[in-house]
DNA sequence: GTTCGTCAAATTGGATCCAATGTTAACAAT
DNA sequence: ATTGTTAACATTGGATCCAATTTGACGAAC
């Protein structure tokens, strides 16, 4: 039984988000510690991570309760990420574009588009769409030089959805998938051109609609019951 | 000797933050523990803590460091505090402004009025001044019922002067003083006025520039030396 | 003289132990 | 029967102990 550091958390965090722990039941201590076979300590820090995520809530002296995340939470968070984003790109602009990261970004662009350049997908590519997405936007954030966005943006991180480490799609439907995937990808082209030009206003629009789409395609998928979430960790 | 709760973690905060650890330092537990007088344990969670803050990095097997705050890294926190801000007021309008907060909103201006009403200025005013903005930012916050916007905002909430709860203040010049937080209050009237009317990007706009404001003037005193930090906590 | 290997010191992470405190239930008295 | 008081229990927070892992230095061999 290899117990690996972050596992306590990561255990915990999927409880929460699979459902497992419904909303409203109580977490104590010494009973997580036993049902994971680990000793109380990295419950403790656990429990402090994950209420600083916002998916514990501290009850004086009663331990913790389960929030249980609504779909309203999801699409406020989505909505976060946005105007994050969006000031990261216009923060971009505003502090002149360094040209090193231009090119890791039109990087970014053409693996995208070598991925999209025959109309078929699959699991794998989808996969390695999650990856080339997740450093896009790492690009971006890291890129606007403002600390405060990556930690602000860090608590959402490990939301569903509200990540960008997570793309949901339907398995039953790769037409369609590969359609939503690649006016995302469009999205990026456009975002990088608004960049390039000094448009930063523009930018800063194109990116919270990116985010409302992605917002858009997980209520749609959800709605069906036919998603399976991918996510890279 | 009495030791709170938080005591370790504002301890180390404040250290931190007023420069008596230097950028660049590492901390270990053990001395810090040693020089606290407490066990590691606090002193653990404390950096977990600081580290989700942005106020330390973990170097991975030897500790954390201290990542000194910058002018930059202060503006870059009110930016972000600027648009987190902005999109609850924006959220306030497009989800419906409910009857009860606007009134709350309301009480909030009339007792700054109040305050304003004789051109005079004191530290204890100022302190009421403190509270009476905090209240105000949180209605608005906590408003806009998306739970995101606090979390992510909650990373900023210990930082100089990216947090509502502290305001600087110049006590050789209380007469400008005076003319700048009115200055603020009167941005507060002008915000609730454009909820009330439902002009969401109008009063997302006047949002942002309401924090903008606060920096603008937190460069100015902090650049005369003549600072005096006001918190309440 | 340089490089590689081994050993010791440092340091973090986890486990268990002890103290403090609040909550609940039971019993007794009115 | 109801209420108040007390005692036991539950639960968190802090302290100390133990294990694992890495870093750094010193010495030996090439």
């Amino acid at each position: 039984m290899k117990k690996d550091k972050h596992a306590v958390l990561s255990i915990l965090r999927d409880k929460i988000l699979s459902g497992a722990l419904a909303q409203g039941d109580r977490l104590a201590e010494i009973p997580t510690a036993e049902l994971l076979g680990v000793s109380r300590t990295p419950v403790r820090i656990a429990f402090r991570a994950l209420e600083q995520e916002g998916l514990l809530t501290k009850l004086p002296r009663r331990g913790y309760q389960v929030r249980q995340i609504t779909n309203d939470e999801i699409a406020g968070s989505v909505e976060v990420r946005g105007v994050l984003e969006g000031l990261a790109v216009r923060q971009i602009v505003e502090k002149g574009l360094a040209p090193t990261l231009l090119s890791t970004l039109k990087e970014c662009l053409k693996a995208g588009d070598e991925l999209f350049a025959e109309r078929t997908f699959n699991e794998a590519k989808i996969q390695a769409y999650v990856e080339i997405n997740r450093q896009f936007h790492d690009c971006l954030v890291k890129g606007s030089q403002n600390h405060a966005i990556a930690t602000a943006l860090q608590i959402n991180e490990h939301l569903p959805m509200a990540s960008v480490n997570a793309l949901v799609f339907n398995p039953e439907q790769t037409e369609r998938e590969y359609e939503r995937l690649y006016y995302a990808h469009q999205q990026h082209h456009a975002i990088v051109q608004a960049i390039a030009a000094g448009q930063g206003a523009r930018a800063e629009a194109l990116m919270k609609e990116h985010a409302q789409a992605a917002l858009n395609s997980y209520e749609q998928i959800a709605a069906s019951g036919l998603s399976k979430t991918i996510r890279t960790e």
